[in-house]
DNA sequence: ATTGCTTCCGTAGTGAGGTACGGGTCTAAG
DNA sequence: CTTAGACCCGTACCTCACTACGGAAGCAAT
């Protein structure tokens, strides 16, 4: 499967990273990734580099970062600006917190609901649906505006 | 602004309601609000049901429900069938608790590159560039896959 | 009556991150 | 030599929840 010094062709690449064809294609589309020389002719061929800047791509998004900050974050990639990525770091972390706690908001609110509906209750009225028609939030914490 | 009996155009209900008219409208013809009839000529009017019917919509969007969940939500609006109602709560709860777990392993991750690169280090290379080149799970956590 | 804001209605575009298609070319196996 | 399977490339399409556009018509105030 693999050629000699890792050689690749794209597709092999893209198994290898555990993409897909297309989502190179893609990812080289948006300047994440550089397409090689085609050698006269024919299929372009892929090295451990190219490997390595997916592997970079995979990671970063799966801390959330965009496809765009991925591309900021491979400007940086020399080593020398270790403050910049940090702060990009840094500005991600907040954001997951916040989803974090929107989250938890939303798991509290839910999970007193469903409880409730568990409970026995008369039949006659759902005290989910009841929220529901009522606006969550005041049936669980204090009000908030919805979004 | 609200005549008497509460009776709305589009656009009050949609004020009041703190959504656009363009949003009523997707959601008239997404199905999950009713067209009431134009009278001979003119504009359609709205009352009371239908400012509950968006705060449900809202609401159960704040908890997470997608429209087309909330389609369904809506054909048990007549309390009487609680435990379908209840599952639906389940299902979604169980999802919000798999999301806040990925974004806590995600947090964890982030936040020890963060601190790797806060602490002083030689200058010459970055620990979040590094982890992100080889792979940043493998940096804080044991193996998984990515994504 | 004229201005100016709504409403009505269908259709089309947005953003994120891809996925699919189709027609052509290349390469490796038999 | 033929055929199956990659590859190349541009373009279109997908999901989700909206948001915008454009022209016609209504309604409220001046």
């Amino acid at each position: 499967m693999l050629k000699k010094r890792n050689v690749m062709t794209i597709g092999t690449l893209a198994k290898t990273a555990g993409v897909g064809v297309e989502t190179v294609r893609y990812y080289q589309r948006r300047g994440l990734m550089s397409e090689p020389e085609k050698p006269y002719g024919g299929i372009r061929h892929y090295d451990e580099q190219a490997l390595a800047r997916l592997h970079f791509i995979r990671a970063s998004q799966w801390l959330g970062f965009s496809l765009d900050e991925i591309g900021e974050l491979l400007t940086l990639q020399d080593g020398a600006h270790c403050d910049e990525a940090r702060e990009l770091g840094e500005q991600k972390l907040t954001s997951v917190r916040r989803k974090i706690s929107h989250l938890q908001q939303i798991e509290r609110a839910l999970n007193e609901l469903v409880q409730k509906c568990s409970a026995g209750h008369g039949d006659v009225y759902c005290p989910l649906m009841a929220s529901l028609n009522d606006g969550v939030e005041d049936a669980t914490t204090d009000k908030h505006k919805v979004c």
